[in-house]
RNA sequence: GGUGCCAUAGCUCAGUUGGUAGAGCAACGGACUGAAAAUCCGUGUGUCCCUGGUUCAAUUCCAGGUGGCACCA
């Protein structure tokens, strides 16, 4: 199948939208390969917690090529700079081949820096500025951050101590080298976003972490916690990671854990969605798909907006 | 059946010496360019259980009722 105007399809939506399967039906219509946008579904070894579901590509028996999956190991620190390059290269792989690449996930963030094209480049950590800026308090990190870039295009930069001494280090990285450039193409795709009314929406989200439970997640946690990762690394991947670590290393019971983590879950999905209308505030034409929609319409509906 | 305690936001509970009320959580809205499932900001949504009494005024005081809890039978 030959794409004129788009170069490639795009597939997002909150958690438990049933974005995934949308993805690869439409990729194996278009003879194309998924990427991946999922921030955690990158990491080997961190499945049921991710919502990571191996079987969603394979269609009647055909398996369709997923990128930009257990590509690292847990414990990792990726960022949107990696996912933007690791996107490039599994891009310029399947347009190569002739396939057609279809971007399916729910970070947002990773999202629009392929949309929008974010100027990021490689900017290795600088261990003696590190090392410098340690001793200092937030309030005196943000002063020279502040100094050296007064605009600021990052608005959670001055958050906290991490991420100032970050932005301060990838300031000083640009000063040293001004003419890098990401080479990176601009990329016409269609957006479709599938989406659910609220009440379903949590009711999906409910129904599938009682089902992962069940499935065994906190074995793949508590598998996690005995291969070295340490409470902390856990928690900062928040949600099932966060929660299910909390009840396993004893500092709350499988009820509150539960509840908890149902509401997290909730609000993370309402977060995503804020993302997604912002995206539609700053331009980006996102088509909805009604989840409750049959799949043979979805993908008809897809098929005329990739025409049209 | 008797006695005591309780009844206020979706939940747990403050409070009003009588002038129609506020915390936490939830919920809702927003921000977001290098760990984004992270991080941060904003918003009170209410027959103060019901009926009557006292009072200029009752969610507040009094009586009765209803419901819940505890103890005694």
């Amino acid at each position: 199948m030959k794409q004129r105007k788009y170069h490639m399809l795009t597939i997002l939506g909150p958690t438990a939208s049933g974005k995934t399967t949308v993805a690869a039906h439409a990729a194996k219509r278009l003879g194309g390969e998924i990427i991946s946008a999922d921030s955690r579904q990158i990491y080997r070894g961190m499945d049921l917690g991710t919502g990571k579901d191996y079987e969603d590509y394979e269609i009647e028996g055909q398996p369709i090529p997923y990128h930009l999956i257990d590509i690292v190991d847990a414990g990792f620190e990726y960022n949107v700079y990696l996912f933007h390059n690791d996107f490039l290269k599994a891009y310029n792989d399947i347009t190569e081949r002739e396939k057609f690449p279809v971007l399916c996930g729910g970070s947002g963030l990773y999202i629009e820096a392929v949309l929008n094209n974010y100027q990021l480049i490689q900017v290795p950590k600088n261990h003696d500025l590190r090392k410098e800026m340690d001793p200092k308090s937030l309030d005196e990190l943000v002063r020279i951050l502040l100094d050296m870039k007064p605009e600021q295009h990052n608005t959670t930069d001055t958050e906290n101590r991490r991420r100032v001494i970050r932005a301060i280090e990838i300031e000083t990285y640009l000063k040293q080298n001004p003419e890098l450039s990401n080479n990176m193409p601009e990329i016409n795709s269609l957006v479709v976003g599938v989406k659910y009314d609220r009440e379903h929406r949590r009711k999906r989200i409910t129904e599938r972490l009682k089902q992962r439970l069940e499935n065994g997640m906190l074995d793949e946690v508590q598998r996690l916690l005995d291969k070295g990762l340490t409470p902390e690394q856990l928690t900062y991947y928040g949600l099932e990671y966060k929660y299910l670590t909390l009840h396993l290393i004893g500092e709350m019971s499988y009820e509150e854990m539960f509840a908890k983590l149902e509401i997290a879950i909730h609000q993370f999905a309402k977060r995503q969605m804020t993302w997604f209308r912002r995206m539609e505030k700053h331009g980006t034409k996102i088509h909805w798909l009604d989840g409750f929609m049959p799949l043979e319409d979805k993908l008809t509906k897809i098929s005329q907006w990739l025409e049209s």
